[in-house]
DNA sequence: AGTATATGATAGTATTACTATTAAATTTGT
DNA sequence: ACAAATTTAATAGTAATACTATCATATACT
């Protein structure tokens, strides 16, 4: 992926980590190396110790940066949303037809990621990967409503709005297009997962995309 | 919800148990008190210290009946899909059209859990709960592969099945019926969550169901 | 050169997720 | 009714986790 702007910095819950992690090397050795190990390991298995030991610091350290690893998920999944909406936003934003606008939104959330060269220190590949595989760990918690109000879920459910706002446009007289908004977000890292641990469970694959089903999907749900 | 037959025991993968908590007595009461704990406490709160104390008895004789609590949540998680796909299949067996047989399997899957009295010591409206807001940790592990080679999600895979084939007796053009049974089961659990913790980000409410929704989202996409 | 700040090293605590052993209670078979 | 088998309870112990606290050292800033 080409890189669009020169200086862009996604802007996540200040609330996530203690101290900026884009702030300095070791924060975004931090970051890095946290979404290595998340892919690797899995969340569940993956410890501040460990991280530590391969990154050549302490753990003590990565407790300056982020309060436990809870949080430091939540940093990323709400950077990979912020990151998300920005080609979001920037894909849709030109297109005049409400039709056509749509169809281009739910290519964009659709469609497996590509790297991107404007952050070095961030494989947007494998924490597509993480979100597909530990997304839900974010919020399928007791605290999820305090968190809620605390705002750590904002751009994710901004995304569901817009993505709800241009269903309407093209049919106003639709019933659920916030539900049907979620579905296709949800629902599209759903399908990634079942191609890859379930595939007897999807139509998807190397050929029928999720951006098919998904397309297909809305425009019959929606008077044109 | 009346008891149907007098003595049904819903089959769950023995491997999920070290011995059948059906068994006896002592079985039963973690069963039964591990609903009510999990529902309160949340899965990653819960411990099986907790749970030794909460019953009376001991730490170690729960690992005599469950090798440790993921396994125990899959045992809780493969008896609720057992129990609904009783209910699935008693309720649709005797439609004959296919349209109304999917109208019905989708009504069946959506609508809100009523409890059994068949079932006892099983609280199936508080494991319904726990299905919403925890199912997906069964399955969001390192280990899911192996696990689902070893069986532990063939009722849930089965339910998708069965939903996939009804949708093909409607349409058989149709080019995405297993994606979109397992939007439908998936999508059910995840729209009762969104009402309880984002309901900005849904429709469904005390009057617009999931029923409505995903019966309007299935019914569209086919052709009739 | 002196001070602030960031990082590293070490130690310590409470909890978790178990395993092992032994004792007591209960059930079962004759 | 009694012995044997099985189940459950009680206790202790281990390794790992998720931290917190303290102090030393390195670097950067004025």
């Amino acid at each position: 992926m080409k890189r669009l702007l020169q200086a862009i910095k996604i802007e996540v819950n200040q609330n996530t980590y203690v101290k900026d992690p884009e702030s300095s090397d070791l924060g975004k050795r931090i970051v890095e190396h946290s979404i290595l190990m998340i892919h690797e390991l899995g969340f569940d298995s993956f410890t501040f110790k460990k991280l530590g030991a391969s990154i050549g610091s302490n753990e003590s350290s990565i407790y300056r940066y982020f309060e436990n690893k809870h949080k430091l998920l939540l940093y990323l999944t709400s950077w990979y949303w912020g990151w998300q909406e920005y080609q979001f936003v920037f894909a849709t934003n030109s297109i005049a037809d409400p039709s056509e606008k749509l169809r281009k939104a739910i290519e964009v959330i659709s469609k497996p990621v590509v790297l991107d060269d404007s952050f070095a220190h961030i494989n947007e590949v494998l924490l597509n990967d993480i979100i597909i595989n530990e997304y839900s760990k974010s919020y399928l918690t007791k605290e999820v409503d305090t968190e809620n109000k605390e705002g750590y879920f904002e751009i994710y459910k901004r995304m569901v709005l817009r993505i709800s706002e241009m269903i309407q446009e093209v049919d106003l007289n639709y019933a659920y297009p916030l539900s049907l908004a979620s579905t296709v977000l949800e629902g599209s890292l759903h399908q990634y997962f079942l191609t890859q641990h379930f595939p007897s469970l999807t139509n998807c694959n190397k050929k029928v995309t999720p951006t098919d089903y998904f397309t297909h999907l809305v425009f019959n749900s929606l008077n044109k």
